[in-house]
Parts: C-alpha cells; structure tokens; sequence
DNA sequence: GTGACCACCTGGCCGC
DNA sequence: TGCGGCCAGGTGGTCA
C-alpha cells in the first residue's frame, strides 16, 4: 500500500512521464474518486490545464497546473499508467487524463479508495485536505517539544497515533511498525507516557526509515507496485511487518502479531518492552 | 477535544 | 469444486 515513499517514487516517475504536457480531455469512469468539486466542474476546470510540475506533502500527491492544483491520494492500491489513447480501457482503470500528443494518464485503483481533488491555487494551504496536516518527518520543526505537545492528551497506544496524519504526515501500517521496532517501544504503550528520549527515537527513526525506503523505490507488499509497475525493494529490507512466527533480528526471539486499533502490528515482546 | 466505530471497496484466502 | 465469510487497510464521518 503506498505510503510516503511510495508517493515519492511514483511522483519521480510520473515527473520524467508527464511534466508540462497540456490536460486535452478527461474521462471519468467511476466519480466516487473525484471528492471535489462535482465531477462535472472537475472536468471542466481542468480542461487546458498544464502539468506544470508534481509535488507531494504526505501522502498526496500534488499535481501542479496553471490555476489549480491536482491533489491525488492513492489510499490502499492507486497506481497512474502512461497508455496510448488506442489501448482498451482496463476493469479498474477509474479517471484517465488525455495529453495534446496522443497518450492518456490512466490512474487504476483496483479496491477505489483512491481520492482526487481539484483545488485553486490560492486557496490551497487553507482548504482541507493539506490545511489539516501535520510536519514532514523532514522537517526542522518536528523536535521533541512538538511532539511532548500533540501526544500528551493521547491516551491511545502509540501504534495509533503514530498513524494521525495531522501531527506527523506519510506513516503507514508498515513503517509504523519498522519505527517502534528500531526505537525499542511497544506498540501498545500509550503516546502520553513515552519519555524524551523515546520521543527522541520516534523522530529520528522515522527519518531513517523513510531515508531508506525512498532510496529503495518504496515497499512493495501485497498488490501494490508503484506507476511503470516498478517493485519496492524496501520489502527485503523490513524488520518486523508481515514477519508473524518469524525470529526478531535483534534477539532472535519469535515475532508476534496483534491487532492495534484494528490494523495488524507486529512486534518483538522482548526487545519492545 | 477525544476515542470508538463504521463505511468505503475488491481480491485473496480459508474452512466447510 | 464452489460457496460464504473474513481480512487487508487510509481516511473521513458520525456519535457518545
């Protein structure tokens, strides 16, 4: 499933494919992925408009154009393909973007839980969904202080916040196991009670993760393959995430799975006390 | 403000 | 073999 890194790969990849080609025509085959505006303003808006360039906050991806930007969330299993106007329209392709020179952008998402939004360009730090998320895991204000400040009336395990994207954006399922494991936290240990030092570990595990995972191209893990079908090669990589019965890296001991929140977590009980 | 729960979706897997 | 039920998971909405 995408997370950060996976946005940031796929946000490379579709930079190489499509910077300044001109937005001609827009087919929508399934609107429940347009969120805003209607799907008919969506595609009137949106007509003539220039892929000046892609960016990405969290796990958006951000599609900059003329007057407006193209905000995408590729949820569980979105992917965007480069196909020929002539190639037949697959069973889950849900929106495809018709270029000046023939060739479509097709965004596929086979379980559509993808989200887009078209919003102006003036009104979009204050509009939802950017105005409503947290720091970059990057970013030079995400220090133990913010931390200490967003998590001391959390009285959830930290596996679930560690999750809010409105304190720290672009950690998934996955990651979020792959950093409480290398920071030595149980997952079930309420966000209130971690001290600085764990606070500490948090942040800067999280860089190494996410560091690490965008320079292998992201995880591939159950359906997911970023656009070009390009793997991750971050699964090879994991520590403890889909890793049930299998012994822990660090002591050897025997990776558990519960579930936290309602996500599936996996942990080592020994070296996550 | 916070937390619990549910809906959105489909394909894969498992048990019968 | 075929069927039904469960599971996976990010996010937003509703309700207590």
């Amino acid at each position: 499933m995408p997370e950060l890194p996976e946005v940031e790969t796929v946000k490379e990849t579709l930079k190489k494919q499509i910077l300044n080609k001109k937005i001609v025509d827009v087919n929508i085959y399934y609107s429940n992925i347009i969120e805003y505006p209607s799907s008919d303003e969506f595609k009137k808006q949106i007509i003539n408009q220039t892929i000046n360039d892609i960016k990405r906050r969290g796990k958006w991806l951000m599609f900059e154009l003329d007057d407006y930007y193209l905000l995408s969330h590729l949820r569980m299993e979105g992917r965007y393909f480069l196909r020929d106007k002539k190639d037949e329209i697959l069973k889950h392709e849900h929106v495809s973007f018709v270029f000046d020179n023939d060739l479509e952008l097709r965004y596929l998402d086979t379980r559509k839980f993808g989200r887009m939004h078209l919003i102006k360009k003036e009104e979009i730090e204050k509009r939802k969904p950017l105005s409503e998320l947290g720091l970059e895991p990057w970013d030079k204000n995400l220090n133990i202080t913010y931390l200490k400040g967003k998590y001391k009336s959390k009285k959830l395990p930290i596996k679930t916040v560690i999750l809010d994207q409105s304190i720290i954006v672009g950690i998934g399922n996955i990651y979020a196991d792959e950093i409480l494991f290398l920071s030595k936290i149980n997952p079930l240990k309420k966000a209130y009670e971690l001290n600085d030092l764990e606070l500490n570990d948090i942040i800067k595990n999280t860089k190494i993760i996410l560091d690490k995972a965008i320079k292998s191209g992201g995880t591939t893990i159950r359906t997911y393959e970023s656009s070009e079908g390009v793997h991750g090669r971050f699964q090879q990589k994991l520590l403890v995430h889909s890793k049930e019965n299998e012994k822990c890296p660090n002591c050897n001991n025997t990776i558990i799975k519960i579930k936290v929140g309602g996500r599936g977590t996996y942990y080592c009980e020994n070296c996550q006390k």
